[in-house]
DNA sequence: GAGGTTAGTGTCAGCTGCTGACAGTTGACA
DNA sequence: TGTCAACTGTCAGCAGCTGACACTAACCTC
């Protein structure tokens, strides 16, 4: 992400962009992300709104950067499995994994908090979540190949790794909704409602829910 | 859909709703969704672009309100299903048979074959595409209360409809995106990838699958 | 069937997101 | 030190979208 090339002229770029998206995220986060323009938030960092769309294509990508660190992050970790793994296997150590090292990798650009806050922001708005589930299925097309790989298969002639991913995505992202309504805004929170719904995964697929136990979960 | 009032009023208000929607879509498909302007449209049904705007809330509403109308009709038919049927049969006949019907219903609008345009160009457009997910999201929350009613259970504390119905949804959103790679536009092609990963969705969830077949699937 | 009511439309003015073109400035590097 | 390239600012302009208000045509009542 930072490039190294350390010039002057690089570290400039590097602090206008990160004073952009701070003063973005920031400004979303408090008044709304349909109610900020980006005079307003040109204006907080002192730059012509010609160089907002410089960095950032556009409103959106502003808003979901640190978004699309997180699930660098992810894929880097979901590489870096070990092939003797299952794919749920191999898949949920790479999701828990990533949000422990959430704060490392984040921390650099924004404080972890605004992140958080940033995060309930997307769900919470339309035209941000909109945007965040393209990203998503964009991402499962990666997972998926991946996975393919892993297990020696061809995604066009399988069709089973890309069931499987979309299934298992469409349980991810659920919980992020879940997680965006309710209250508790911190990591630990994510993380455990990730645990739980992946934990529930099988007997939620195996039917026959009427003979078997409901197990808890609070509510949102 | 279609208001009863039966007087001179609604009759010119359906014709100019429709005659905007056939324009809209129509140039759509032919020149791409981003390529055309609001007032091309208007300017084809010559009315003003706020008679535009006042039938639609915005460009993406013309291009999905079609699509809008597939899932009523497909909510509709998991309404009928008979309580006896376990949740996925029931998910299962209901997306077969909305497929089915989807002519009579559409037809009355527009042509179905510029419906199944339609739906490729959201596929591949994607601020469009970001739009459809996010009320494929919407539309996954209800069908969760709807499953978790049938089986006289509480969404906020059994966890299993929620997750089912995910992966369920993830698995037919995946099935749309690869439609809408290929080459055969025709509802028969995506009835019958629908049959074939939905049919699948069980062995990719098992796992172990190196030690058992491929099932064939064209590539797209 | 005249007259008032109301729904639907057109016009206009204006904001916001976003882009291309061009000029100015400042760091990089010989 | 001077040249080049990168980054930024300014300006002009388009497209999406909205509020306000005036106008027309369908509706309803007497």
């Amino acid at each position: 992400m930072q490039k190294v090339r350390t010039g002057l002229r690089e570290l400039k770029k590097q602090r206008t962009r990160d004073a952009l998206l701070r003063a973005a995220l920031e400004l979303f986060t408090t008044q709304g992300y349909e109610q900020t323009t980006v005079d307003e938030i040109t204006d907080a960092v002192e730059v012509s709104q010609r160089t907002f769309f410089r960095y950032f294509a556009n409103k959106e990508e502003a808003a979901l950067s640190v978004q699309l660190l997180a699930e660098a992050q992810f894929l880097a970790a979901l590489r870096e499995r070990p092939p003797e793994e299952s794919p749920f296997e191999a898949l949920n150590r790479s999701v828990l994994a990533s949000w422990d090292s959430i704060g490392e990798a984040i921390e650099a650009v924004i404080p972890v908090e605004l992140h958080m806050r940033t995060y309930q922001l997307i769900e919470s708005t339309p035209a941000l979540l909109a945007a965040h589930l393209r990203h998503s299925a964009e991402l499962e097309e990666e997972v998926a190949q991946l996975i393919a790989a892993r297990e020696g298969l061809d995604v066009n002639t399988d069709p089973r790794p890309r069931i499987a991913v979309a299934a298992y995505t469409g349980v991810m992202r659920m919980t992020g909704r879940i997680w965006g309504q309710g209250q508790d805004l911190s990591v630990d929170a994510i993380r455990e409602l990730t645990v739980t719904y992946l934990g529930h995964i099988g007997p939620a697929l195996a039917g026959n829910w009427r003979n078997s136990p409901a197990p808890g979960v609070r509510g949102a």
